[in-house]
This record gives C-alpha cells, sequence and structure tokens, in this order.
DNA sequence: GTCTATAATATGATAGAC
DNA sequence: GTCTATCATATTATAGAC
C-alpha cells in the first residue's frame, strides 16, 4: 500500500489539517515576536497539540520557520504578479496599490513576517530575493520603462516607485500600531480602508502621471 | 564628597563613555535579532566588558533595551521636528525627505529597531506612541493641512501623505536587504543616495503640487 | 566597579513505550 | 502518530569576594 498516491484519504487529509493549523498558529507567533521570541511550546498549544507532536510534522523550529516563511511568500508577491503590460498604466498602479493594501488589511501578519525577515537581512530568503523575485522586479521594471518609453508615464526610474509602493502599502500592516495611535482607526473599518486607497493612489498617481 | 555634581570628572566620563559602548553594542544586536534574538553575552563582548560587568550598568536586558529605544526615538523623530510651517510647502517636504534618508543611511540601526519595536505592538513604545509622538503629529498635520487650505498643496490628508513620507524613507534602511537584492546598491553609494532623493521627491512633490 | 561562581529557568530536541 | 519522560544547553540574573 503506497501513500505517495495523490488521492485524498481521510488520514492525509486529516494531516493537510493540522499541518495548516501548525503554519497558521506558527505564523501568528513569528510574525509577533520573531523567531527567537516564539517557543514551540506556544506554537503547540495555539495549534491544540502537544510540542513532541508538532515536532514530528515538523522536524525543527527552523524547518516550521522556513515553511511558514515560503507560504507568505506568495501571498506577498502576488499583488505585483499581476501588474501586466497590457493594461493603463495609471490603472494598473491603481489596481496594485488596492491589491497591495488588501494583503496589508487581510493579511498583516504576512507582510510584518516579511518585514522581520528582512529586517534581519533575510538569512533564509535570500536565495529566492536575489532568484525568484528580483527576476520578478526586473520583469516587472521592464513593463513600466517601456510605459515612460512610450510617454505613456512620468519620467521615473521603475525600482524607486516599486519601492515606493511597497512601502507605504506595507506601512498600513507593519506599522498598524502606529497608524492606530495615530488615527484611531485600522484598515478594518471600511471608510478608512477607502480614505487610505483614495490618498494613496492619489499622489502616486499625480506624481507619475504625463502632462 | 558628593557624586551628583554635574561637572565631568575622569572617572564620570569614563563611565559615560562605557555607557555609550554599551548602548551602541546593544543597538547593533536588538536592531538585528531583537530583544529575544539578542543575548547579554554577545553584547558585553562587542561593548568588551563582562556580562556581569554589564548588569551592573543596567539592571536588567529589558532595562538596556528600552535605553536604547528611548535614544533611537529621537534620532528617528528629528527630521519630522525640522519640518515648519514658515517654509515653502514643497521645499520643506523635499527637506524631509532628504533628512530622512540620511538617516536611513546614517543611522539604519536606528531605524531597523524602531520598525522591529513597531512590528511587535510597540509594547514599551505604546506611551510615547500615543503621548509625545502623536502631539508631534497633530502639530505637524495641522500645519500641512494649512498649507493644503491655503492652496499651496494639492488636497491630501495630512496623515496619509506623512505615513508615505516616513515608509517610503524608512524602507531604505529596513528593506535594505531587499533593495540592495534587487538594484545591486545602497544608501552608501553617493550616485544611487542621490538618485534615490530625486526619485522620491520627485514622485512625492509632482503627487502633491497645486496645478 | 569588577570578578568568579552559581542559582534558576526556559526551551529545543530526542528516546522509547504504546 | 502520539505520548511520557528526559537530556542538553543557553541564558538571565544574583551572591559575594576583592
Amino acid at each position: 500500500m503506497k501513500s505517495t498516491e495523490k488521492a485524498p484519504t481521510r488520514r492525509s487529509r486529516a494531516v493537510a489539517a493540522k499541518r495548516a493549523a501548525i503554519l497558521n498558529a506558527a505564523l501568528e507567533f513569528f510574525s509577533q515576536y520573531g523567531i527567537h521570541g516564539t517557543s514551540l511550546d506556544k506554537v503547540a498549544e495555539r495549534a491544540d497539540i502537544s510540542k513532541t507532536n508538532l515536532l514530528y510534522y515538523y522536524p525543527s523550529k527552523e524547518a516550521l520557520y522556513l515553511a511558514v516563511l515560503k507560504e507568505i511568500l506568495e501571498v506577498w508577491l502576488a499583488p505585483l504578479r499581476a501588474l501586466c503590460h497590457d493594461q493603463q498604466p495609471l490603472e494598473a498602479i491603481k489596481q496594485y496599490i488596492r491589491m497591495k493594501l488588501e494583503v496589508s488589511r487581510d493579511n498583516p501578519q504576512a507582510s510584518r513576517l516579511f518585514c522581520l525577515e528582512m529586517l534581519q537581512g533575510a538569512p533564509l530568503l535570500k536565495k529566492e530575493l536575489e532568484g525568484e523575485l528580483k527576476a520578478l522586479v526586473d520583469e516587472k521594471a521592464a513593463v513600466i520603462e517601456n510605459w515612460v518609453a512610450q510617454g505613456r508615464l512620468a519620467s521615473v526610474q521603475p525600482h524607486h516607485l516599486i519601492f515606493m509602493l511597497w512601502a507605504t502599502t506595507q506601512h498600513y500592516a507593519d506599522f498598524a500600531t502606529q497608524v492606530e495611535a495615530i488615527t484611531g482607526q485600522t484598515l478594518n473599518d471600511k471608510a478608512f480602508f477607502q480614505q487610505t486607497v483614495e490618498n494613496v493612489s492619489r499622489i502616486v498617481l499625480e506624481g507619475i502621471r504625463v502632462r
């Protein structure tokens, strides 16, 4: 009886659910306290299993951390992947801002963990940064550069524009505490979310519109 | 013989130098690995004293961490403090961007530690955020609002503009690893620094210029 | 002020029964 | 797959001599 078949059995479904529960619990703690500030005890407790059992599914703390990182990288990249050369430039960027702010609202932990990893010099993501991410950014930078060359966008260096979009949209997740301390609101307030999309879009779009 | 006098003796100078060395070493580690990822052993070693001796100057790890935080908060806030109502709006903002990028270049660790603390929900800075920082931001937001009301700046909600400035300028410190992975450069490259100032300024200033 | 123990504890990981 | 020990280690902090 091979256990490598693809069809989900009752057991494999249960296993998958457990893995997901662990990853979820882990993200919660890692994204707030980092890998060092998080104990396997707490993660296990949140995932409602024993620590030993957790170590059965993920053989070490670092393995667990890495699994979480891999998972969130895709969430984080999705909005940029959606940026496409056959859109209207300003429309494309506006849509990007909205999508990324949605990530900041719906998945702030992913954003924060990514930020945490970056702050530490991305010891575990460096390869992905220099490989997959760089390739993606180069591709999208070329799209933007083309728009500029065609006179459909003001003259900007694509990288800096991309950084500004990343930074500004992430800020509402990573610095949510500060945003809330100052404005009294969060992206979960519908009006505040809308207001944020509009203000960010307006400044950036006016800033790169051709005139 | 009272030791409370203000005049710096040979001894008090030596003590001050030691405290500074400790704070420096601590910032280095805290800003990269966080409070949990940093051991007093390493800090002491970097400051070139024994761990016991370190604990003589700062009675606990948390006390040390707090001392470091307090110190960097001022560095971080300085550029915003400089923003003044009697400047030309666009000039003022341009100068702010340059100053903050200088902090990101010359003091990236301060920026990173601040970011780290924020990611964790600012457990130790919450009071300052809601008090001192909020007051400062409210004051500067009023300045910006006035410029808008006078028709000297396009219509923006000051808070969102301030967040964008913070986020964009910090990004080059906090995400330096990513910036370098993608562009191959850092703010220490003179040309790249200049390029960054210009690109960020151009987008933002065009974005909020009155027309 | 600085040092040498050393206490006290947290926590990652493994062994081995079931 | 899951559990009960248990090991091994790192690390904060203190006591007390000098």
